[in-house]
DNA sequence: CCGTATTTGTCCGTATGTATG
DNA sequence: ACATACATACGGACAAATACG
């Protein structure tokens, strides 16, 4: 019955199994929250999507409370709804919406390349600028699915340089956030990879000489310009090719 | 068995029953959410006091399922910190935790003093000025008590006349948070409201010119000299009057 | 518009782990 | 160290609301 007894077929009961440490350090409910938002971040789950409490708690062996519990959690962080007796969506950013979280994200951003100037170590510099090497290779490449996970982590790695965990929590929660609305409407042209690495670049340049306040304009002014090439994207043809009604990915078989 | 039954002896159960109406439109975990959100930033319960399901369920006539619910929207807002198999505790936030999410707060009022200096109604300038002039008075007759609700007042208003849902929503999030230290350790002496006033005054100076530039670096550094004030509250002989162990207010009885 | 099926909201029982004498 | 008491973690059942035919 339980998600240890079921899963994994082949997986004896002895050490090694990650299940088994899993449950022991964590609840169920951290659990089933870590894995739904896994889903919903790597766009398993789509936008709009509803989230069936019977059929999640089915799908994990477990049962429908800590599958209740962890909606809760990530309905704080932003990454669902929730109607009253109708259930639990992925959440649909609206344009208006998306606009006022990349404001916040420009604000955390430029904390960030002003802490990280100041605190940044030689091992995180020489990764950040391995990464944006990769950036060169996937912007010559035209090669948008390898840039966009770069992108994630040059961000990610930076928010980590600035030295401050809550800073770095309020950033990754506003990023995921965010990523319910570029993964939408956001063509991820190739065109803007070129002037995008750019910017991380003077960034990295910046923080490396730790001249706090250019990253720091540099981050802020790097955020904005994105949330406006959103818009551009917005503006193109090719954008609005996705309805933006509900979407019920697994209607009820298995 | 239930919070409208037992609850508010004299209530007639015809309209204008106020709990009712709330029953109608939320669901229990988020009456429980809202009430033990409001107990911990009020201070009715202390900082690192244990929260008791079975009590807290009993108290609010509700069952143990919603306030577990509510318990993982809490968490995620920061203000408890839940013990696997142990239980949930109002949070307790030492000083470097503090630190980091003073400069996280600093960031948002900064864009939020830039944005309201853009977007600010005449009528909540007003309300401004009004806050600004009971400080005076509140720092006249060295009447902490009177200013720290005007203090909390003045940066919530100016939070929401940034025009930034989200941005208000992170900025009262970060709030609440710090004042789980401040109310513990800060002696909210009197020394400090004159400095603090002429800051607010300058602040809505700004705003009120539509200097978005001044009125963010006036923010942040405003942020930046209360935690400062806070250290030099630490050191003096003043503070570290009471225990930082855990609290149980209500052992048992009711 | 009504009856049925499905889903959510709530409550309670039980097992497991923790604290205490 | 052991046994007891207590709190939490989880599962399951019932009631209410919604969705569907």
């Amino acid at each position: 019955m339980s998600v240890v007894d079921q899963d994994l077929p082949g997986a004896p009961a002895s050490a090694g199994n990650a299940t088994i440490e899993l449950l022991q350090s964590h609840s169920l409910t951290t659990v089933v929250q870590r894995e739904l938002q896994r889903q919903i971040v790597a766009g398993e789950l789509p936008i709009g999507a509803k989230l069936n409490e019977a059929d999640i708690a089915a799908t994990l062996h477990v049962s429908r409370g800590p599958v209740r519990e962890a909606f809760r959690a990530l309905e704080q962080s932003g990454l669902v709804r929730t109607e009253k007796n109708r259930g639990v969506f992925v959440r649909q950013l609206s344009l208006h919406e998306a606009d006022e979280i990349y404001e916040v994200r420009a604000a955390l951003d430029g904390l960030i390349g002003r802490l990280a100037a100041q605190r940044i170590r030689p091992a995180e510099l020489q990764r950040l600028r391995d990464i944006v090497k990769r950036m060169h290779a996937a912007g010559r490449a035209h090669d948008v699915d390898a840039y966009f996970p770069l992108n994630l982590e040059f961000h990610d790695l930076l928010s980590e340089a600035a030295g401050n965990a809550a800073l770095r929590d309020n950033y990754r929660r506003v990023v995921n956030q965010l990523n319910l609305f570029r993964r939408e409407t956001l063509a991820r042209n190739a065109e803007h990879i070129p002037v995008s690495t750019r910017d991380h670049e003077a960034i990295v340049d910046a923080v490396a000489q730790g001249d706090g306040e250019l990253a720091e304009r540099l981050l802020f002014e790097h955020v904005i310009d994105s949330r406006e090439r959103l818009h551009a994207a917005l503006r193109s043809p090719r954008a609005a090719r996705r309805p933006e009604r509900d979407i019920q990915p697994k209607p009820a078989s298995t």
